[in-house]
DNA sequence: TTTATTGTATTAAGCAAATAATACAGTAGA
DNA sequence: TCTACTGTATTATTTGCTTAATACAATAAA
């Protein structure tokens, strides 16, 4: 798994935002164990402090809950997770709608564009 | 017209990606003299050296020339403004598509989302 | 000719993100 | 019990973005 990450946007957001994806993927499913703060730093080359800063985040918006000194565990919450999909499905389609309204495109060309991406 | 600044990023990024829109939405019409560097920063309410940078990256990018003393002009070159709208468009599909793979939605429910927000 | 405006350059300071190098308490497992 | 691994905390340093405060040469306009 790559992790894609670039200079333009804070390191520990992109984390944020990336391993959200596999929650919601299924990737990470309900209940797994995440692999340790200095595991994953090394797979995303980042520095462990970074990697730390990301999985706090994550805690904090419920997704992960840590086990003193066995680890940390996705959430088993089905409907959070559920839930976070839909939050990043609409404001996905929302930024993006409005995004191609601005460079002037219709509605049906960018269905057909879409059709051709996929 | 709001800038609609956020901290997430670079704002120099951003005001970068804003004219850009501009330009290829026609609110800034080839050949049109784009307003002065402290004006445009006093507008965006950033620094005008933040401002320098983002016009200097626009005119790296050909998208405007500088007329020493009497200021900055959008470019004549309508092929110019024409493929950036299409890259723009490229690459705002290519990554919103991406995206909504990862969530794991088909391409009828994503179609059907883009006609709900439109 | 004088004045104001243009882009541009410079220096300093502040701030947040990221890295680096450790350290420590708690505990699962050998 | 001992060892290794867990999350977590701390301190220092570097880097890039941003702001601030000026300064200057060139020129359009008065």
């Amino acid at each position: 798994m790559s992790w894609n990450l670039d200079s333009d946007r804070p390191i520990f957001l992109q984390i944020v935002e990336h391993i959200e994806l596999d929650i919601v993927s299924g990737a990470l499913p309900p209940g797994m164990k995440v692999p340790s703060v200095r595991e994953l730093a090394s797979e995303a080359s980042v520095n462990p402090n970074t990697m730390q800063r990301a999985l706090s985040e994550l805690e904090r918006l419920g997704l992960m809950r840590t086990e003193r000194t066995s680890g940390r565990y996705i959430t088993e919450d089905r409907q959070m997770i559920d839930d976070l999909k839909n939050d990043l499905a609409a404001s996905g389609v929302e930024s993006f709608v409005s995004q191609m309204k601005k460079l002037g495109l219709t509605q049906d060309e960018i269905i057909k564009l879409i059709k051709e991406k996929f």
